[in-house]
RNA sequence: GGGCCGGUAGCUCAGUGGUAGAGCAUCUCCCUUUUAAGGAGAGGGUCGGAGGUUCGAGACCUCCCCGGCUCACCA
């Protein structure tokens, strides 16, 4: 629906008026021949007269959008705004005639030109483009928020009536990136860190691959899932919520390395750090376990710090952070015996519970049942609020996962008869990184013993996730591919979100995202 | 989902029950090296929505909508 106020009214009488002077206010190319960065960058101030006289000859065109004008009868000012940078440009009746001025009159804040002209420095000292010609690219008739900078004798740089609103700016995205300078330069960083995390796996050889998004059995996570329909074939697909279980499959397919930068959909809250969509990479080696990824999560991590950030240091909020490697390793009961004082191993479900209910730990009466989930709560309770500084959390309960294998110590017939005692808990080879207090990625040394798989699985979907919540299908097709036998194998997911926010010192993870998730108005 | 905070002109905001305001932007006029350009004048509003209280509501009450923060929930 198109705004019908004075801004937007006046533009329009403007449009027709452009119209009328014979200029067309969408024309179809412009060519250019520097952009704002490398006109300043390249300007030399001229030694004498005759070099001044020469530097006019040299003719630059650049294009942008106008940010700001300043007009003084006969002869203005405006800065225009391209992909690198902020350039001024001036204008004079004498120098591009009677229509031109004319019609640059009629321009506004936010209208596209080109320029032709020769760089100059004026009095105030800024290297400026002195408009041999102009052309209108594109006219606005959209007002935009109009951001006023002021630079402080002491050259600091004082913004006036920022476009804040929050809400807008998610909303209207296109015009906080126009107007709010550090906008980009996040979205760049976010580019470059996704860069540098494929450079590093490129280097140890992994291969990018492409999984389904629409699947018709959804799994490799507890996440309830956005459900819709295929027409053609009559059935419901699910938008992923992982792409473990077919990375895997491509694993049992003969690709040694794989890796995906993959958007999942997970149909649950929205806060600071969730939005229904988001972005994983995941990796998978075959024949390595999770060592092998703990090794390359560090270094998956410190590249793309350094890549964005030139150090390994990071201030995030008020924190400092040191992803420099290696990371601190700690086992998940270890790190609970640091926090509490208490030895799970030696204790048992109810002296854990006792413990807990001691303590006012919040808890799920549902797991009340189960040690290894009872750890594991007590873990998240406990110990995650200080796991700050680059940490990676090893070995949880196997009931925290049914796609990880036991760790390597236990024999098979220990294996057997712990599994039968409630008061016995079989811990896996899994490692969650944690930094700054979020977890930021999983890992696996994946479980590949078909038999062990199908059982977990099964008691997964026995199990479901208790309540309304929707039973988690069983997918036989992965069971097969791990019948037909997954070699050894390690497998990463890393939060590409969250690293974004923790390297851009960002707040929200809708500030990472171009175009968060918004309840449609 | 709970609690707290917010939504007033295009933007940023003020306005504690008595005629809706300011700065920037916009429009008209002046101004040929300005830069938060400057000078003179003008226009611009269903005060997020719906009810209610009151002689009178932007403000007070109820409900609703949209956000922010926070707690809870969520492998």
């Amino acid at each position: 629906m198109q705004e019908t106020n004075d801004l937007v009214k006046s533009r329009l009488n403007a449009l027709e008026e452009i119209k009328k002077l014979g200029v067309n206010p969408y024309p179809h190319r412009f060519d250019l021949t520097a952009n704002s960065e490398e006109i300043l960058s390249a300007f030399k101030d001229p030694a004498d007269e005759a070099e001044s006289e020469a530097a006019k000859e040299k003719i630059v065109s650049v294009a942008g959008r106008i940010m700001a004008i300043r007009k003084m009868g006969k002869a203005s000012f405006c800065t225009i705004k391209d992909d690198k940078g902020k350039l001024q440009i001036y204008i004079r009746q004498n120098d591009v005639g009677e229509n031109l001025y004319k019609l640059f009159k009629l321009l506004d804040i936010g209208d596209i030109i080109g320029v032709k002209g020769f760089v100059f420095r004026t009095k105030m000292g800024e290297i400026s483009v002195h408009a041999v010609t102009i052309e209108l690219l594109t006219k606005s008739i959209q007002p935009l928020p109009v951001v006023k900078e002021e630079t402080t004798e002491s050259g600091e740089k004082i913004v006036h009536d920022a476009f804040a609103d929050v809400e807008l700016r998610y909303r209207q995205r296109y015009i906080d990136l126009i107007v709010n300078e550090s906008v980009k330069e996040t979205f760049i960083r976010r580019t470059n860190i996704i860069r540098s995390i494929r450079n590093t796996l490129e280097k140890y050889g992994f291969f990018e691959v492409e999984t389904p998004t629409l699947q018709s059995i959804y799994g490799g996570a507890t996440a309830r899932p956005f459900v819709t329909h295929h027409n053609a074939l009559d059935i419901p697909l699910y938008l992923r919520i992982s792409n473990e279980l077919y990375l895997k499959r491509l694993i049992v397919g003969g690709f040694n390395r794989v890796y995906e930068f993959v958007k999942d959909f997970r149909n649950e809250g929205i806060d600071r750090t969730h939005n229904p969509e988001f972005t994983q990479v995941e990796w998978y080696q075959a024949y390595g376990d999770y060592f092998d990824s703990m090794n390359m999560f560090e270094e998956v991590v410190e590249n793309a710090c350094l890549a964005v950030n030139g150090s390994t240091r990071i201030n995030y909020i008020d924190t400092e952070i040191d992803f420099k490697r290696p990371w601190k390793r700690i086992k998940m009961v270890d790190a609970i015996k640091e926090k509490n004082g208490i030895d799970v191993l030696n204790m048992t479900k109810d002296e854990i519970l006792e413990f807990m209910k001691k303590k006012e730990i919040d808890f799920d009466p549902a797991i009340s049942g189960n040690k290894g989930v009872l750890i594991a709560a007590l873990f998240e309770e406990t110990c995650e609020e200080s796991l700050v500084q680059p940490t990676f959390v090893l070995d949880h309960p196997i009931d925290t996962t049914p796609l990880c294998k036991p760790l390597r110590e236990y024999s098979m017939e220990q294996l057997e008869t712990m599994r039968k005692d409630p008061e016995q808990v079989i811990f896996v080879e899994r490692f969650e990184p944690y930094i700054n207090k979020w977890e930021l990625g999983n890992s696996y040394t994946e479980l590949n013993d078909p038999v062990l798989q199908r059982k977990l699985l099964e008691d997964q979907v026995e199990r479901g996730r208790g309540g309304e919540e929707e039973t988690h299908p069983l997918d036989e097709d992965f069971l097969r591919a791990i019948e037909v036998g997954m070699p050894p194998t390690t497998g990463v997911g890393l939060g590409v979100d969250r690293l974004v926010m923790l390297l851009t010192n960002s707040q929200s993870i809708r500030d990472v995202l171009f175009f968060p998730l918004m309840r449609p108005l």
